[in-house]
DNA sequence: ATAATCACG
DNA sequence: ACGTACGTGATTATG
């Protein structure tokens, strides 16, 4: 058996690669996509072929990307982009750490290199494998040396092999010959010329006909027809030039020891890092080490059963010494519960409906025990478990959130990969999809282990967390905020709001019957029956069959988006029944339809706040979503109707009166915005009047209306381009508005580039409590994308502010209506907005309350102004 | 699963 | 030259 030694061309996979996988970057903004299907075509070869020995070849020297010379760039190789020259370091710092040997050969690309070192290893005595995404390789391919091409295509990663036998019966030609098929049809992406005219349909043609360029030319009266007969005649030593170009050359003085190309362990503990640091969390699961690793904590799992035990296990954890910290985790009910009461010692307890109340008895004292207790999914857990508030107690998943607010999840695995550098068990690799109750009945040993890992990770993440909050400053939002907030949330989602199902029945039969009578007479009306709403059959008829204009396309058809048909509602009264109809069928749907099957039996919805969804760090509302339910259009706005008070109690509704700008006041420092904050009442008249330099009297509301777009601009990081867009004008006039804003407000322009720069240096924006948005755009080489970031490192800070201050609201008003002992209760929060269920008899204490601890939960250089309001439905109260 | 659309701040 | 406003979630159609 021979040893088998595979050669891969470096740069040629990079460059496939990276072409062919969507963009991708880590939390850092590094670019790794190229690296990520270079390692996984790596990782699909040595699993494939087990080779003893391994090198990769790169070439020394490629044509750098620069700016100022991207136009006139001449060249038909494309300059290798940043976004892939940055990748290049890594992937040779990855070969170097797994033990791989790099060959650079400087004057020689890297096939040439590889097509000598394979001639050697074939006299040598290997098995060889060239693998490479360039099918100049072909040439040569032999009996016994295979040329290996994968093709990424969705993911997944296919490699085409090709033998000598298998290039003559795909090609017709053998690899030699391919050789000489090039020298005629050129290449331009290598700059051979070939000969001109010639291509490879007849290239190939030619050389199966005369095995090589010199005896066609010999021969050259035979080839049909006189047109390629002439060209080749007349271009000779262009083909003679072009051979010699298109041939790999084999002779390369090289002294490579083959011994150098030995595998050793791939999977060192420098690779590791890279694969963490690049972030390839699929990866790391081939990391030995690690496996090994969760082994012995598996190891340290055990379940037990009887009450003594579960008894004796609470009084362990209880007893620990300094070391402080437990765990308990469970899924999203008390189907089983873990304790980690030391690293060594994890306990599972399965639940019965025999032990079920005393275990919960036991986790309460615990967690009011003093003791230091860490866990995940805390406010999940609060469903079942009676706990108040205890500052000894740490959800690591807001932690995460709090460092990184961009990730999708905050799992026990993604904990233990970015706060313990470990690859653990996934919920999804141990009980799937299943939940947590059906996992617990159908897969009791899956469930356990999932459980005791959160349990483990919560205890061994929790003092690195911790380290990695207070370095960033953020331990005081973590302790102060976002954990009391976590009971605050519970509790709305606890209280919920009642809802009048009758009502919102009825609502919703209504709108069933207009949109009947609508779908009718838009039917009637192009003459046949079609999907209203489907975007692709609606703007088929409106711009292809109606040919209506400012038809605009999107990826996959016309655009029929409110903006655009509403241009063309006036004059088409179609139009304006095809919106009617959207407006009302989105009611019905969302809406009535939709809150409907979320009403429980005690006639409330108790929708979820999620706390680590929202990069700025708002709060955001699912299941349904109360923070999206109608107002701006009267026919929407009735739906706050059916959200009503208990009996004896009133809604109180208190809102901000414009919180980010008065934070872009307060944070830029700017003393007219300040000064306007302080004197006016109306902000956007005033910044018309300065804007537009009118007298404040003759502002008019096209001024005012326009004014208050830039505000609003200058908050989502203004742009010229979207200010027109916002306002129907042009970019110009947009331009100037802009110009003539930050001549009025100075500050305000320093603030908003002090911040894109800040950004820029640190790698995040930063609120003004010190809450972090990382910003990795800012370091995209794409325009759009760049502008983007910029236009992220404007606005966060100032929606992350906001986010803050109301969330420093919140807290405090309930901190207030329990200190006075009142029943009134904060159901909703809706960004700005806090509604206030009140015991009629409470009302003014509210009503001082939501006063005082919302105008005061910032300091700043403008007053915070809210505004209030009561009635017995939200559309009354709002 | 993704795109388009639209509801809110 | 590039081609967008910032942050969310639910529904529907469609590949």
């Amino acid at each position: 058996m021979k040893k088998k030694l595979v050669l891969i061309d470096g740069n040629s996979i990079l460059n496939r690669t990276f072409y062919a996988l969507p963009e991708l970057t880590n939390s850092r903004g590094i670019h790794t996509n190229a690296v990520y299907g270079f390692v996984n075509i790596l990782f699909k070869i040595l699993d494939e072929e087990s080779p003893e020995y391994l090198a990769v070849a790169f070439d020394v020297k490629m044509p750098t990307f620069r700016h100022d010379m991207y136009e006139g760039y001449k060249g038909t190789r494309k300059p290798m982009p940043p976004e892939l020259q940055e990748q290049l370091p890594i992937v040779k710092e990855l070969l170097a750490a797994m033990g791989i040997q790099i060959m650079e050969k400087p004057g020689y690309e890297a096939d040439d290199v590889l097509g000598t070192l394979a001639k050697i290893g074939k006299t040598k005595g290997f098995a060889v494998s060239l693998v490479s995404g360039d099918r100049d390789m072909l040439q040569l391919a032999t009996d016994d040396t295979l040329i290996r091409i994968p093709k990424t295509k969705f993911g997944s990663t296919e490699i085409e092999d090709y033998y000598a036998d298998d290039v003559v019966s795909k090609y017709g030609v053998t690899p030699e010959e391919l050789i000489e098929v090039k020298a005629l049809m050129g290449d331009a992406s290598d700059n051979i010329p070939g000969v001109p005219g010639i291509g490879e349909k007849t290239a190939l043609k030619i050389i199966t006909e005369f095995k090589d360029i010199e005896n066609a030319y010999a021969h050259r009266e035979e080839i049909k027809p006189a047109r390629t007969s002439n060209l080749l005649g007349d271009n000779m030593e262009t083909a003679r030039m072009s051979r010699k170009l298109a041939a790999i050359d084999t002779k390369v003085p090289l002294n490579y020891d083959f011994e150098d190309f030995k595998l050793k362990n791939l999977l060192t503990k420098e690779a590791y890092q890279i694969f963490k640091d690049l972030e390839f969390k699929r990866l790391l699961s081939r990391f030995d080490f690690k496996h090994a690793d969760t082994n012995d904590i598996e190891e340290s799992f055990k379940t037990i059963l009887s009450m003594d035990e579960i008894r004796a296990v609470f009084e362990q954890a209880e007893k620990q010494p300094s070391a402080g910290v437990r765990a308990f985790a469970t899924g999203s009910g008390l189907y089983g519960a873990a304790i980690a009461a030391t690293e060594e010692n994890i306990y599972y307890i399965p639940v019965t409906d025999e032990n079920r109340s005393f275990l919960s008895e036991m986790l309460q004292s615990l967690f009011a025990s003093g003791i230091k207790i860490a866990t995940t999914n805390l406010k999940e857990q609060l469903k079942y478990l009676d706990l108040e508030y205890s500052d000894n107690v740490y959800d690591l998943g807001i932690g995460a959130y709090l460092m990184n607010p961009l990730k999708d999840t905050y799992h026990h695995d993604d904990l233990a990969r970015d706060y313990l550098e470990m690859t653990v068990p996934a919920s999804e690799g141990l009980i799937g999809k299943l939940s947590p109750e059906a996992a617990a009945v159908q897969k009791p040993e899956e469930f356990a282990k999932y459980a005791c890992y959160c349990a483990y990770v919560s205890l061994a993440a929790c003092k690195p967390l911790l380290e990695r909050l207070e370095e960033s400053g953020m331990l005081d939002l973590y302790l102060n905020m976002e954990m009391p907030l976590l009971y605050a949330l519970h509790e709305m989602e606890k209280v919920g709001i009642r809802v009048e199902k009758k009502a919102l029945e009825e609502y919703g039969h209504e709108l069933g019957v207009r949109i009947e009578g609508l779908t009718k007479e838009i039917h009637t009306e192009i003459g046949r029956d079609f999907n209203i709403n489907s975007p692709k059959q609606l703007g088929e008829i409106l711009f292809n069959e109606l040919k209506l204009p400012f038809a605009k396309k999107t990826k996959t058809g016309y655009s029929t988006s409110a903006d655009i048909l509403e241009k063309l509602a006036t004059e088409f009264p179609i139009v304006s029944k095809i919106l009617e109809y959207r407006q009302l069928t989105k009611l019905k749907s969302t809406y009535a339809d939709g809150l409907a099957g979320y009403i429980g039996p005690d006639n409330r919805i108790h929708g979820t706040f999620n706390q680590t969804i929202a990069a700025t760090g708002r709060i955001s509302s699912t299941e349904p979503n109360l923070q999206n339910i109608p107002i701006r259009v009267e026919m929407g706005r009735i739906i706050r109707k059916v959200f009503v008070p208990e009996p004896g109690y009133i809604f109180v509704d208190a809102d901000y009166s414009q919180i980010e700008l008065r934070i872009l006041a307060s944070l830029s420092g700017d003393e007219n915005l300040i000064r306007a904050y302080k004197e006016a009442s109306d902000i956007h008249r005033i910044t018309a009047a300065k804007v537009f330099n009118t007298p404040l009297e003759e502002v008019t509301n096209t001024q005012r209306n326009n004014a208050k777009a830039v505000n609003f601009g200058i908050v989502y990081g203004i742009s010229s381009f979207g200010l027109s867009q916002g306002l129907s004008i042009t970019r110009k006039e947009a331009a100037k508005y802009i110009e003539q804003y930050f001549k009025t407000y100075p500050k305000v322009k320093e603030f908003l580039d002090k911040s894109v720069e800040d950004a820029k240096k640190n790698g995040y924006a930063v609120t003004m409590f010190g809450r972090r948005r990382p910003v990795p755009e800012l370091k995209s080489s794409n325009f759009m994308q760049r502008s983007f970031g910029e236009r992220v490192a404007m606005n966060s800070p100032i929606q992350g502010t906001a986010a803050d201050i109301i969330k420093i609201a919140m807290l405090n008003v309930n901190r207030e209506l329990k200190k006075q002992g009142l029943k009134s209760k904060i159901v909703l929060q809706v960004h700005d907005e806090l509604l206030v269920e009140a015991a009629i008899e409470e009302k003014e204490n509210v009503y001082e309350i939501l006063n005082r601890e919302m105008t005061n939960a910032a300091r700043m250089s403008v007053p915070l102004e809210i505004g209030i309001d009561e009635g017995y439905s939200w559309y009354d109260a709002h």
